[in-house]
RNA sequence: GCUGGCGUAGCUCAAUGGCAGAGCAGCUGAUUUGUAAUCAGCAGGUUAUCGGUUCAAGUCCGAUCGCCAGCUCCA
């Protein structure tokens, strides 16, 4: 019989007849890697334990702790809830089922959407089909047969996917029991596999993302090879929840969004304080690289914006207004202000690049159901900036910009995720122009040698971007710093300015925000610290907490040294155990609390406590101030 | 905008279709206290809004508004 050599990961190789399949090898290593393993890499691709291995192959078996192996654990997961979906609603139709990060999904066309009374009845049903231990059986059809199988069954969304199957291509299915779907697998061996799962959630979603197509129902789940793994992870959720800086910007008064205003948020005293520190450190750093800073209005004549294009591309998000009969523009951007400030002279070469920066309040009109806490707001900030630059400079001045996003998302000590998004379908200008740009961009990139993912079709309808990308407290990501080339809109506006040979030319632009929207910005901020601010941010940074009356007099003194050195001090005299106010700062999340009583009036010190810990001993003022300085100098 | 869920005191949450409640916060008083909650009293509500069913609605039905999850869209 004929053998194959089989490379293992550690570099070991062993010899076997041809045909063992990765489930034979895994339990020939070990009962344990037999019972951890789910799928199986052979050279480069991915494939169930029960396919044969006819050649030479490099094998890893793969389990739960690997991306792949998560993914094939929680798309049998899929299946299985597809399975209990048709026990349960005979006439459901099934979209598709993937596995997400973190769980799956699986869409269904039913008559009645599902309530949560409905997931439990699904579960048991679930629980039911893992108890069966079916084998996942893989099958392969051609074209014809597997557009009768499924038009047999009623499922036309499945036709409808496999029509698109590009010909002559295998099409398989996977069988489980009774159950049977189209799909390209790999897929664990059997649905015993899959012990613990919940199913998380019901929600609307567009057949093939598209909203005017029909209305499916998904099922959202996750799925562990252990019960402890699940309960782990629906606990960690729930203290991601506790994150939500909707929750925590309520506890800690730094904002709120009240009914009068949906998506309008307001900003409270604390808030205030965050959101002035953090433009004045980007004050302090566009100063440093040559940014000039203006302000243009927040409503502008409407043929302004008919010249700038967002009439004809954007004009579904905006608001308008009318004053002395004449219609205006609520501004959902900056660059046509600073277009028109670009236009009030005439500009050497010698002048550009020029960095112009604008602190711009935007509004725009977001879907309803779009709106999240300061996330997705219909007015927000941008820290926006228009640089106007020879064709020349361009490449240049996007590294300057990648190089400062970097800088200010390190200060926080945010983890990004960079992505190239390319133009859009209704988009204005040749596509020539836009290949022009988006070569660029991506030139940028690749000289910082940065990792990016591309997004197509995502890019502004003037110009393709770059888009820095933050996590919130659940995962969810969220775009914050752009930056967007624009052979457009000077064209637009008639940009020009004067090269050495005496004639007009025409600048290139960058649109681009490092924070993104303020507000946006916060929210990650909140999530990221889960609102235990760092020195620097902190709306209060130390609370003087009084034992009695009597210490209140050296409190206030104290109070006094910290507030010349412009320290955000607050103070807590209320004739309270020091227990019940220390708590109540801790709840504050103020990163210092000092204790007054006798001994400290005695020896004029304070009793330093830091946030989340114990007491920290006695230390004279000047001591205590020297290290909050540092801190805060340190941005720790 | 779409699908589903939710909306009770400032906050967190109770209340079979049958008298709207608790804890915290607030106010008043007592207490003068050493590192995550001192005690007592008081006050706090058109149960999101509007309409309907019912002898009776926080609870059932409809509409509107808002919030939450997801989809679509986006900083």
């Amino acid at each position: 019989m004929a053998q194959v050599k089989v490379t293992l990961v550690d570099g070991s190789e062993k010899w076997y007849p041809a045909g063992i399949n990765p489930g034979e090898i895994a339990s020939e290593i070990g009962p344990g890697l037999s019972r951890s393993a789910l799928i199986a890499k052979v050279n480069d691709t991915y494939i169930d334990l029960n396919r044969p291995i006819t050649e030479d192959a490099r094998l890893e078996i793969v389990t739960f702790e690997s991306k792949e192996g998560k993914s094939a654990f929680r798309h049998t997961a899929a299946h299985i809830l597809a399975q209990a979906v048709k026990r349960l609603y005979p006439s459901a139709r099934l979209g598709i089922g993937p596995s997400i990060e973190d769980g799956f999904y699986y869409d269904f066309d039913v008559e009645t959407p599902f309530s949560t009374e409905d997931l439990e009845r699904i579960e048991k049903e679930m629980r039911k089909i893992v108890k069966e231990n079916y084998p996942l059986e893989r099958i392969e059809v051609d074209r014809e047969e597997a557009v009768r199988l499924f038009s047999k069954m009623g499922e036309a969304y499945k036709v409808e996917l496999i029509r698109d199957l590009p010909q002559g291509e295998k099409i398989t299915c996977y069988r489980q029991g009774e159950f049977i779907d189209l799909c390209t697998g790999p897929h664990v061996p059997s649905t015993g596999k899959i012990k613990a799962f919940k199913l998380l959630s019901v929600a609307g979603a567009y057949w093939r993302g598209d909203e005017k197509n029909p209305m499916l129902q998904r099922i959202y789940g996750t799925a562990f090879p252990k019960k402890t793994a699940l309960d782990e992870y629906l606990q960690k959720l729930e203290e991601a929840r506790k994150r939500d800086h909707r929750k925590l910007g309520k506890q800690l008064d730094l904002f709120s969004i009240q009914e009068e205003g949906p998506g309008f948020p307001f900003f409270h005293p604390k808030g205030m304080v965050l959101r002035n520190i953090l433009e004045d450190f980007w004050r302090k750093e566009h100063r440093k690289r040559g940014y000039q800073e203006i302000k243009t209005p927040i409503i502008l004549h409407e043929k302004l914006w008919r010249q700038s294009g967002h009439w004809d591309h954007y004009k579904e998000n905006m608001y308008f207004t009318n004053i002395d009969n004449e219609s205006y523009a609520i501004k959902p951007m900056n660059c046509p202000g600073s277009m028109l400030l670009y236009r009030r002279k005439i500009h050497s070469y010698r002048d550009l690049p020029l960095r112009v920066a604008e602190l711009g309040l935007v509004h725009r009109h977001e879907l309803s159901g779009t709106l999240h806490g300061l996330m997705r707001v219909r007015c927000f900030t941008q820290d926006d900036a228009h640089i106007f630059m020879l064709p020349s400079q361009v490449e240049d001045e996007i590294v300057r910009v990648i190089d400062l996003v970097d800088h200010f998302y390190r200060a926080f000590g945010f983890d990004y995720h960079v992505e190239l998004s390319t133009r859009p379908e209704k988009a204005m200008g040749s596509v020539e122009i836009w290949d022009r740009a988006t070569a660029a961009l991506k030139e940028a990139l690749e000289r910082k040698g940065m990792e990016y993912k591309v997004n197509e079709g995502d890019g502004a309808f003037y110009g393709p971007k770059i888009d820095f990308h933050l996590e919130d407290a659940l995962g969810r990501t969220w775009q914050c710093a752009t930056i967007q080339l624009d052979f457009l809109m000077p064209e637009r506006f008639d940009l020009t300015y004067i090269g050495p040979d005496g004639g007009r030319h025409r600048p290139v632009m960058i649109h681009r925000v490092v924070f993104g929207a303020i507000e946006r910005f916060i929210a990650i901020l909140t999530e990221h610290y889960a609102g235990a601010f760092p020195v620097w941010l902190s709306p209060v940074q130390v609370k003087i907490l009084t034992i009695a009356d009597r210490h209140r007099p050296y409190a206030e003194e104290i109070k006094g040294r910290l507030e010349e050195r412009e320290l955000r001090v607050e103070e807590d005299y209320r004739d309270e155990k020091i227990g019940y106010k220390v708590r109540q700062a801790e709840l504050e999340k103020v990163p210092y609390m000092l204790v007054i009583g006798d001994h400290e009036v005695e020896n004029g010190s304070v009793a330093v406590r830091e946030r989340g810990q114990k007491d920290r001993g006695l230390m004279s003022i000047d001591e205590f101030m020297s290290l909050v300085e540092a801190e805060v100098e340190s941005k720790g």
